[in-house]
DNA sequence: CGCGACCTCGCTATTTATGGGGAGTTTTAT
DNA sequence: ATAAAACTCCCCATAAATAGCGAGGTCGCG
């Protein structure tokens, strides 16, 4: 079994292009015997990027009936932490359902499994298997392979996030140490009056930090400058 | 090596109480011949809450000097996604050097290895290896067990979410679909104005979302909110 | 030594956000 | 079926943020 896992790891460690990355995922399905494996990367922006064996009847269908905003394995594994097959998410809203069955009618398998990964700047990526089998054998199946797919999981994100800068420029501009505590009074709920008091400056030379992060932050408003430093990582609230 | 791991696993298994959390980072700390092990982990609201086998004086001094706040292990964990080793962050200020002193004054060895763990509502915790090696040894010991410290890291830390005495109140409060894309409009800089344009609905129903939201996330004013949504990974930019 | 970056303070005017009322329909859940 | 929650709209007055003009001091770097 390890071994095998180490081919696999091995492969994704060679792999050059995200053709390579594709190649990976089919011979992953074609390993666990499964009828689809897929890595989808996600935000709410609508910019993503997605790998796999669905068909492109089924991706095409998915993005035009926009899918993406009610399915239950987005927003269960949005809000978990663990990996989850999927019968244990909530269909029970009508939407949902209706969306299964149209995912069965192209092609998907009645089991998934899904992992969610998670990277800093909000990063959230889903790794999933999907197969045809019944439920107790799919238990076994996910019992005997939970670890490994972890592992691949995590090195499936690694390597995705090597090729492209998912995190825009990546180049985070560094605010001052008087910006930076400006930001983070911000963050947490002050008011300018306050954080100035916090801070022992004056309104006015709070504003003026808060002016020039804004504009390293590329930022239109004090939410937003907000909003980029805290998902750049460089605040805490 | 396997049956190691499997050994280690089995023990996290069965822990029923943060007591024996603390135990099976001690045997961890044997086992891997390590000097320190450690786990924390941080909300969402910034409690905090640690394990592990540092010493109470280097807890405590870190604690007195608020090192939380300029720790580069903390800090560049926050910002990546794969697993660090110490000397790969940028130790370059002067307060973190001051800190790298102490540390190693306190009993710490000369290596790290953390793993940063990501999950919902902003969870976010630390998996830390602290030894005291030569960089050829350390590098040799993390090529060998990366993997299945990765995996000790996430059962770890789900076996510590199990627990949730200190999490309980980390229940985000869940915000509508209206609320949800008002958060994320403003999160991406939109003024209000915007934001109703964008949803197509009166710039005054957007308000009426963003106070509601507000209010269920506890918020002083619309920046506290987006960033909380933010840091609870409810939005994501 | 000058240059730039950082830190600090003040004024005025305009735009935007907030806080308090209410009121109706639709969707979801019990 | 009935209640609860969500979604939508409107007015008014006040508080707060934004945009523009300034000025002067400290510190490190080349």
């Amino acid at each position: 079994m390890t071994n095998r896992l180490e081919d696999l790891l091995s492969t994704l460690q060679a792999a050059a292009t995200l053709e390579d990355l594709q190649a990976v995922l089919e011979s992953l399905r074609d390993h666990y015997k499964v009828e689809h494996t897929v890595y989808h990367w996600v935000n709410s922006v609508g910019e993503r990027y997605g790998a796999g064996t669905y068909s492109a009847e089924w991706v095409d269908r998915y993005l035009e009936k926009d899918y993406l905003r009610m399915d239950p394995v987005i927003f269960g594994c949005f809000q978990r932490f663990t990996p989850v097959s999927w019968k244990e998410l909530d269909w029970s809203s009508k939407a949902a359902r209706e969306m299964w069955q149209d995912a069965l009618d192209h092609g998907l398998g009645n089991q998934g499994y899904t992992i969610p990964i998670r990277g800093p700047n909000g990063q959230f990526a889903l790794f999933t298997l999907n197969a045809s089998l019944s439920d107790e054998d799919w238990a076994q199946f996910i019992d005997d392979n939970a670890r490994d797919l972890m592992i691949l999981g995590h090195e499936f994100n690694k390597k995705a996030l090597e090729f492209e800068q998912w995190g825009e420029d990546g180049s985070t501009p560094a605010l001052s140490p008087r910006e930076l505590a400006s930001m983070s009074c911000l963050a947490r709920g002050m008011s300018r009056a306050q954080a100035a008091a916090e801070l022992n400056i004056s309104e006015h030379t709070l504003r003026v930090y808060i002016e020039s992060s804004r504009h390293k932050l590329g930022a239109m408003n004090t939410t937003h400058a907000v909003a980029r430093a805290l998902s750049a990582g460089i605040i805490i609230i």
